[in-house]
RNA sequence: GUGUUCGUAGCUCAGCUGGAUAGAGCAACGGCCUUCUAAGCCGUGGGUCGGGGGUUCGAAUCCCUUCGAGCACGCCA
């Protein structure tokens, strides 16, 4: 179905063509003055130059033709040239019930589904997920839920980084610690054990072991970069220290994106490119766009209209190592081949910004993929502890996602527990914590615009005041509460029919909840998560205040209350869908 | 140095394809529970939108300039 917007701009565009003007001055935006009016038109004003006359008199003579139109209830002409309006009860309420009635209340599907590829530039194996992570998780999980609610087919990929130096790294220093494993006898030719030689935390306290001992000292990191070639050329044992490596990882991944309700479609790393690097390399040389600089392989993919030196992107090292844009451009080629996206989204730290602008512009002009494939850098910021610096732990050290999770969810169980809000068991304040921590969590961090940095405020993000999840949370369980005592007192959902709106809260509800797919439609247009925060915030807002204006369950006209319980199911639904394509979900009750 | 992002209330942030009196939340202060969940609601105070210039009927929004902060700038990812 037509959007509000649209419906009402028709309306006032007609008006404008009707009074001798142009059609297109008749653009319908909601009202920046809710004291004046429910919508407005500036287009008067944009015309008095066109018209060579006083925006008023243009403003009037619309007006005059839309007050005998059906629609408004309301149109006043106002100084200099606003046209300020307010719609009807009956047309707004007929509006929502055939919301109401159509799939993804009204949402109107593309003419043409696309296929979006998420690139969740990956977390390296073998290091613990820290808050980093947590954005291009939480980011790229709502991307993705808004695109495919919007009628797109997406497909995620955690894309893990597998295959650089930091494996080299890692089973160096597993040498050092452990030379006599088989993995390092270049002579064996049995089979390898299949248990690994370490667990989870270990490869978490290896890692960044041999991250510092490589920087201080030039011969172990040369011993690094050795590994990394032979891991890479194929060498048995390495290989199998890989597979190891990577299953213990991947193990502890899933475990911990499955708390955070993020799900990956494909689960590929920069190492399953591996085998097409030598065939890409030769194809950028056969065709002239790679040459030697430095002894280094470089694409220029600097432009005329640049402002800025661009440096040409690099396709290998002067050793003849591959590097993350090797992989990324053969990932580029193996997508194209295997998928054929029309949009890939990259959700990555937008310090990668540059990095990722030669990507792009190589893989055009080397066309491995065609010149109507949307490339798109989603760069999101940094996030900061409430010092304003990067996020840490108390003692000074990164702190791990798990921990942090577990924290949020330790203060949202003792609200849980020592408030006066309902008596439940310990099982369901625990799943309602769980429930309430990654609301707090998701939402603290989608509600922030994702391209700047925030400061990451635990207090503040699981508190119910303000703009925060636990408040919408909240906001959700209050409705299914009313909508329990209403069924309890043998009231019918489905019979409930929306009525035209009384009073002006109730009428400001209904215009929110008409708003809806104009805003579905901008967060998906611009990959904002947070436009669908904004919504709900607002939502709820005009929601309780709505609810406290009156005693929904004890009114005694029966149609009237059923009209506001009608008015309810619209408004928990949308509330749900809403967080839900933030990738968190209510519980029954708080 | 070059480029880039940003600078809005004490703090954290919206608003930026130009529109009326720049909005929220937190913090401060004052009200509202024998009534559907007070994890709520209502109200008060708080701003030269970093500074200057320009374009425009109209600028937080667009352009220029200046100050300040962050970030990035070929063999890391």
């Amino acid at each position: 179905m037509k959007k509000i917007l649209d419906l009402i701009t028709k309306e006032v565009e007609a008006a404008f063509e009707a009074a001798g003007y142009a059609r297109d001055l008749g653009r319908v935006t909601v009202s920046n003055r809710p004291d004046l009016c429910e919508y407005q038109c500036n287009g008067a004003m944009a015309g008095a130059k066109r018209y060579k006359k006083a925006p008023i008199m243009i403003a009037n003579d619309v007006a005059q033709t839309l007050r005998e139109n059906a629609v408004f209830s309301q149109v006043d002409a106002a100084p200099p040239g606003f046209l300020n309006l307010k719609i009807k009860e009956g047309f707004l309420t007929a509006y929502l019930k055939e919301m109401e009635e159509s799939e993804k209340f009204g949402l109107e599907m593309p003419a043409q589904k696309k296929t979006i590829m998420i690139d969740y530039g990956g977390p390296n194996v073998a290091k613990p997920l820290h808050v980093g992570h947590l954005r291009s998780a939480v980011i790229g999980e709502s991307v993705k839920r808004i695109a495919r609610y919007m009628g797109h087919t997406v497909i995620g990929d955690i894309h893990m980084g597998d295959w650089g130096l930091q494996m080299g790294l890692i089973i160096t220093e597993l040498k050092e610690r452990q030379p006599q494993l088989p993995y390092f006898d270049e002579t064996y030719e049995g089979e390898y054990p299949a248990e690994a030689p370490f667990t989870i935390s270990e490869l978490e306290e290896i890692y960044p072991a041999a991250s510092a001992r490589s920087k201080a000292d030039p011969v172990y990191k040369e011993k690094a970069m050795e590994a990394t070639y032979k891991l890479q050329s194929g060498v048995r044992g390495y290989r199998a220290l890989w597979d190891h490596i990577i299953a213990v990882s991947v193990a502890d991944l899933k475990r911990n994106y499955e708390r955070l309700h993020v799900d990956f479609d494909l689960w590929k790393g920069e190492s399953d490119v591996h085998d097409r690097i030598p065939g890409m390399v030769e194809y950028l040389k056969k065709e002239g766009y790679a040459h030697e600089s430095d002894g280094a392989l470089v694409v220029d993919v600097k432009e005329e209209s640049d402002t800025r030196e661009i440096p040409p992107c690099m396709i290998l090292k002067s050793d003849g190592a591959s590097l993350y844009n090797t992989t990324d451009l053969a990932t580029i080629m193996e997508r194209m081949e295997q998928i054929g996206p029309d949009t890939i989204i990259y959700v990555v730290d937008k310090r990668q910004e540059l990095y990722f602008e030669q990507v792009f512009r190589c893989a055009r002009k080397t066309k491995l993929v065609k010149p109507e494939t949307a490339l798109q850098f989603l760069g999101f910021g940094t996030v900061n502890g409430p010092d304003g610096k990067a996020f840490k732990t108390r003692e000074g050290g990164v702190m791990r996602l798990e921990t942090l999770i577990a924290d949020i969810n330790e203060r949202m169980y003792e609200k849980i527990t020592s408030g006066e809000g309902e008596k439940m068991s310990p099982e369901e304040a625990r799943e309602t914590a769980a429930q309430a921590a990654l609301a707090a969590v998701k939402y603290g961090d989608l509600s922030n615009q994702a391209s700047k940095d925030y400061i990451f405020d635990i207090a503040k993000f699981s508190s119910s005041e303000g703009d925060t999840g636990p408040y919408i949370l909240y906001t959700i369980a209050r409705i299914k509460s009313i909508l329990r005592k209403y069924q309890e007192q043998g009231g019918d959902l489905q019979a409930a029919a929306l009525r035209e709106a009384q009073g002006v809260s109730e009428k400001s509800l209904m215009l929110e909840l008409a708003g809806f797919q104009t805003m579905v439609e901008n967060a998906f247009a611009e990959t904002a998560p947070h436009k669908v925060c904004a919504y709900i915030y607002n939502l709820s807002n005009v929601f309780n205040h709505f609810y406290h204006e009156q005693n929904i369950l004890k009114e005694e006209d029966a149609e009237k209350k059923a009209g506001w319980i009608a008015l309810l199911v619209l408004t928990g639904k949308i509330l749900e869908t809403c967080i839900d394509l933030l990738g968190f979900s209510a519980p029954e009750r708080m």
